[in-house]
DNA sequence: ACTCAGGTATCCT
DNA sequence: AGGATACCTGAG
């Protein structure tokens, strides 16, 4: 249990912002947040501050988790005043920030994303869970380990509405659950290598490499392409984002410019 | 009923 | 190398 205040953490935008699909909203406006076997509540109080209740031995797990030690207001400042797409989006995505995620839980997630609306990615994640990780706490499920996921068979991810991407999440928990891929030792490789090593998996393009490099290993200078960066660049920026003004945490512009434009285009 | 969704593999030229 | 096309399925 511990409060936060801070102007760049707002759960509604963070929920919204497609990067996690494990977050969701409960009557009394509190958010239930899972990530791998653990499990928050985060409320906001309504005056700019959230009370995070979770086990007092999961704080730490959290802060990191919520990439407390980010300063984003310094992101939002340094985008160009003269670019008025971009300051739009940072003003607008105030509050957003790229959570610290578990690397096999987006590669699993982003697999599924491909060609699919954020409620069926979150349907097809929540089978999963239910199916195959473990009950932390009655009806809620953790996300399944590489070991677990491994023990479905194909027939079986293909009953969880998961399409053609069944035998892509088949083949990952295979690599991941054999040692074939060690996702703890990408850590230590260069951006450009780790989104090598993940362009091996079948199923894994260069859009999902870069959200699992953002998302699961915080690779901020990742700079995923989707459909609605790229009708945004062809809109506003002649077809192409000035990254290179951004070296080093363009994802970061990333996320504001995707939950604007998929808000307001 | 029908389009489309935060793409990727495969098959062309 | 680059462009077109098929692909499972469910949400709106």
């Amino acid at each position: 249990m511990f409060k936060i205040c801070n102007e760049d953490l707002d759960l509604t935008k963070i929920a919204d912002s497609g990067q996690c699909f494990r977050m969701d909203k409960n009557v009394d406006g509190s958010w239930t947040v899972i990530a791998m076997d653990k499990l928050c509540s985060a409320k906001e109080d309504g005056c700019g501050t959230v009370l995070f209740d979770c086990p007092e031995k999961d704080d730490a797990f959290w802060k990191e988790y919520f990439d407390l030690e980010t300063d984003y207001a310094k992101f939002r400042g340094s985008a160009d005043r003269n670019d008025p797409f971009l300051s739009a989006a940072v003003d607008y995505g105030k509050g957003i920030r790229i959570l610290r995620q578990d690397p096999w839980e987006m590669l699993i997630t982003f697999i599924i994303s491909q060609r699919k609306n954020i409620p069926a990615i979150k349907s097809c994640v929540e089978k999963l869970c239910s199916r195959w990780g473990r009950e932390i706490k009655d009806g809620i499920h953790a996300f399944p380990t590489p070991e677990e996921l491994a023990c479905a068979s194909l027939p079986d991810l293909s009953g969880c509405s998961l399409g053609y991407r069944a035998e892509y999440v088949y083949l990952a928990a295979k690599a991941v659950s054999s040692g074939e891929l060690k996702l703890d030792e990408l850590v230590s490789l260069s951006d450009e290598d780790l989104l090598a090593s993940l362009l091996k998996l079948k199923g894994v393009g260069v859009k999902v490499a870069n959200c699992v490099s953002l998302f699961g290993f915080h690779r901020i200078a990742a700079f995923p392409i989707d459909v609605w960066i790229d009708r945004v660049q062809k809109t506003y920026y002649n077809g192409h984002f000035p990254v290179e003004k951004y070296e080093g945490y363009a994802g970061i512009m990333q996320q504001y410019i995707f939950y604007y434009a998929r808000k307001e285009m």
